[in-house]
DNA sequence: GAGAATTTGTACGTATGTATG
DNA sequence: ACATACATACGTACAAATTCT
C-alpha cells in the first residue's frame, strides 16, 4: 500500500529522460536546486534520486560542476 | 521549541541596521566574507539572510560588486 | 591590456535535527 | 526500530563579474 517513495519516483523520471534521449550523453542534468524547485521536493530527496542513477552508472557527478549523463558503453566491451 | 534559524536572525539584524540608518541608502552592505567572519556563520547562511532582504526589496545585489541598500521610494512613484 | 584580488553566483558534499508512518 | 522527507547549517569547489595594481 505504501506509495513509491518520492526519491524513487524522481529517479524513475530522470532515468526515463536519459533512456529516451531527452537528456543527451555528456550533457548536464538539471542542478539539485532546479530539481528541488521543479518537483517540489527537498534537496535530500533529489540527492537520493540522483544517487540511484549514480549507482546504476547512468550519471557521474563532479563537485562544483554538476551531474553528467554518461555515454552509453559501446557494444562489445 | 525550535529556535529562530540563524539565517532569519541575521536577516533581522541587517534589516534593523537598515531601518535605523546605521546602513545608509546606496551604501554597500558588508561583504558575504565579512558577515561570515563577523557573525561566525557559513557563507550559505549569510546568503540566505541577504536573500530575505532582497525579497523584501530592501537591498539590491550586483555580481562582482556587492549588495547595496536601496534608497527608500520617494513618495509619489 | 594583463594579472591578481575581491565579490557574488552556482553546485555538490556532509552532518544533524525534526517529524511522520 | 526503521525508512522517508523536510529543514537547517556547515564545508568545498568552480565559475563569472568587477575592481585594482
Amino acid at each position: 500500500m505504501n506509495p513509491t517513495p518520492l526519491y524513487v519516483q524522481l529517479a524513475d523520471i530522470l532515468r526515463e529522460m536519459i533512456k529516451s534521449g531527452e537528456l543527451q550523453p555528456r550533457s548536464l542534468l538539471p542542478s539539485e536546486s532546479y530539481l528541488q524547485q521543479e518537483h517540489g521536493v527537498s534537496r535530500g530527496t533529489v540527492r537520493m534520486a540522483v544517487g540511484i542513477l549514480r549507482e546504476e552508472a547512468l550519471v557521474v557527478t563532479i563537485a562544483g560542476r554538476g551531474t553528467f549523463v554518461r555515454a552509453p558503453e559501446p557494444k562489445g566491451q
